[in-house]
DNA sequence: TCTTAATATCTGTGATCACAGTTTGACATG
DNA sequence: CATGTCAAACTGTGATCACAGATATTAAGA
């Protein structure tokens, strides 16, 4: 008798695996800061294990380009360009816009329930006298991933998950150090649009509402002035 | 006086990077079949170098799913069910789509002229009487490469460069396998309309055409039936 | 006070050892 | 011959040490 399915998969609990986690973390919730040199030893001690499982954690996250090292061969958090800026925002437009449109397409009720919830989560923290701005990265993270999960495309939404980690310390760098309140309601407005069109499926709306979503906010990033205008090699 | 962009910015050369190459080499060009179990010592062994550099090569490899570790800690080559294969050749599509709608935009002479080139190379390996399978799938991706490459995004470029990595080992053993020999001029034709496509700068028909070759193979290797038909988690 | 030289301290990279879990194969037992 | 048992050999993971290069700090010189 084959009792394999019957057997909880024992997920392999690695060191380094917590170690990326945390990192990751570390990137998405902008507590590091574009250009900000970090150091196996440091980090290592801050996470409380040794330098190797870090190692390995940070080579993941070079190969992910959510980290790199200099000719100095110092490590960094990267900072990023207009045009690399522009770049990534075309590439997550494609990406997302299509996760998005096999959303509406494949979206069930409860489906639709989770992407209600998270938007109600994001308009709640929005509507507060003084939002947190890492709860509400975080909250809009949640909305975003609610809907392309329901593209049921799991490849396609870890290459959405690395852009992001990309983009992570830049918006929160961003949003972080100042008077973001207005971007944060037309991107509500937008998310509105979006659940709309997954209600109707309608992907062609649904996608054009996120590429508006994506496109404001990197607008409004870009005019914030706070990426590299120069490509210094 | 600031002489450091007169100095050839060194590439540092790491033992990781160059067993990450050979690696990768190893997975793209179909000498590791789906399914092979590797080992850090015999890989290390093999390229001559300590396990510690193949450790990082290897690691960044499983973060980008081009090898993985089984949960009894054995390492592989991924299998790929259907599914997973028609998700990635989805994406591809999307991307590779995109890519060459931008390189018919933006192409120029010379771009014209490395394409065609890649494009000669191509056909003249195919009209040979026993054409070499490894070389063929060398120049077929260094034709849509050459494509790509025009799209002047460098990020996109490497993302599709995954991509190839993680499929590489299926179309090479499946080429390798045997009469794959009409998939080749159907192939070639595609390419034809591409280029064609590109000389009038008519992005629609480009990626159109792009979709038909990558379509057009990927429904070859499904019906060659390698590929896991079954979620068996 | 400013410049220069030496030194101490940091960095990532690589090698080596230890360990626990898994597989493999020989061998004994039925 | 089939079946179960045990030991040797393998696996990835983690820790620790060594090293060369870069940076910062200190000290000495003018």
């Amino acid at each position: 008798m084959d009792v394999s399915n019957l057997i909880t998969p024992v997920i392999r609990k690695t060191l380094s695996g917590d170690a990326y986690k945390q990192l990751s973390e570390l990137l998405m919730s902008g507590r590091v800061t574009p250009g900000e040199q970090l150091s196996l030893r440091t980090l290592a001690m801050g996470l409380g294990v040794s330098v190797m499982p870090v190692r390995e954690a940070v080579s993941r996250l070079l190969s992910e380009r959510a980290l790199e090292v200099l000719p100095n061969r110092t490590l960094r958090v990267p900072t990023m360009t207009v045009s690399q800026f522009r770049e990534i925002t075309d590439i997550r437009i494609n990406l997302e816009g299509y996760a998005t449109s096999r959303a509406a397409m494949l979206v069930d009720e409860i489906g639709l329930k989770a992407i209600q919830a998270a938007h109600d989560h994001f308009v709640d923290e929005i509507t507060q006298k003084s939002p947190d701005v890492s709860q509400l990265v975080a909250l809009n993270k949640e909305l975003h991933f609610a809907i392309y999960r329901q593209a049921r495309m799991p490849m396609l939404l870890e290459m959405i998950e690395s852009l992001w980690l990309r983009i992570g310390p830049i918006v929160n760098y961003d949003f972080r150090s100042g008077s973001a309140r207005v971007i944060k309601h037309v991107s509500a407005e937008h998310h509105d649009r979006i659940i709309v069109a997954l209600r109707k499926k309608d992907a062609k709306a649904a996608s054009k509402a996120l590429t508006g979503d994506i496109q404001g906010a990197a607008d409004f990033i870009i005019s914030a002035g706070v990426l590299l205008t120069e490509d210094l090699s």
